[in-house]
DNA sequence: TTACAATTGAGAATGATACTCAATTATAAG
DNA sequence: CTTATAATTGAGTATCATTCTCAATTGTAA
């Protein structure tokens, strides 16, 4: 269960754009930020229904861009055509390691590697908003 | 037009997985290694099909999967559903900056990043074998 | 030249995601 | 607590890039 103060800050945020507070919308966050993993639409939809809750994947769909876009989510892309979706919430902005294998993901978080990126923006004269640095691999079971 | 070492050098490519050198798989490859964009499926298609040789979709789809395979093209993935192709002929390892507002694509290597990366994957026991790395802004002019 | 497996093109199939629209619902105002 | 109304929902349909199918065609090894 979401805390209150979550909660609220996702109320505000759908006020702020002049968009409803659901039952749906709170399943999704709900669902969202219990959960550790990196998981596709089809995984949210299906753990919503599991847990009793029946929302569409429209909305999954609808819910996820809204979440993203206030900052409750992330959206990533593995080049499989699925994106997947990961909390936002008491998580730190970090970057990916990705099994081929097995498909494990490993987050970390390199500052000089972030400071190499905003040098790099600077000298081609780029006003960096945001990055994708995934490193593909085998895990040390996949080998 | 293709030098005919690089023409042989695709031949025997083919050759050592059973396939066919065409007419089509040909003008595929002059192609992408005559252009220094990063283009799409399409745009190749269309590209050919300006220069009065008919390759179908289908085909390009085929042929860019067997030069990605082989080292004479890159894949990439930029969050919008299209894959891009570049030539890797004569195309050092590089990364991306892509404009948000232009889409214009800058490439960009950074040695001390790569050692990062190795780093990165050594420490958390992963065998490194790629890696995608896009940092995503305005660029100059866009800003 | 032949034999045959690989290739091609056109269109159909696929799969993730976005859209449509009628029925339902949250919410601001009274 | 109603009411009015615009936003939301769900189910199904549409979309779009990419892959697949299959009959006709074509490299290529012998």
């Amino acid at each position: 269960m979401a805390d209150q103060k979550l909660l609220n800050r996702f109320k505000e945020a759908l006020k702020k754009e002049g968009l409803k507070y659901t039952p749906q919308r709170t399943a999704v966050l709900e669902e969202i930020i219990k959960d550790k993993g990196h998981r596709e639409s089809e995984e949210i939809y299906l753990a919503l229904k599991k847990s009793g809750q029946h929302v569409s994947r429209a909305t999954i769909y609808r819910t996820m861009d809204i979440l993203v876009n206030n900052g409750f989510a992330r959206k990533m892309n593995l080049g499989d055509g699925r994106a997947r979706y990961e909390s936002k919430v008491n998580s730190p902005p970090h970057d990916h390691l990705v099994c081929m294998d097995c498909g494990l993901i490993v987050e970390f978080m390199d500052q000089q590697i972030e400071d190499l990126q905003d040098k790099i923006a600077i000298q081609y004269n780029f006003q960096l908003k945001r990055h994708i640095h995934q490193l593909f691999g085998l895990c040390k079971k996949c080998q």
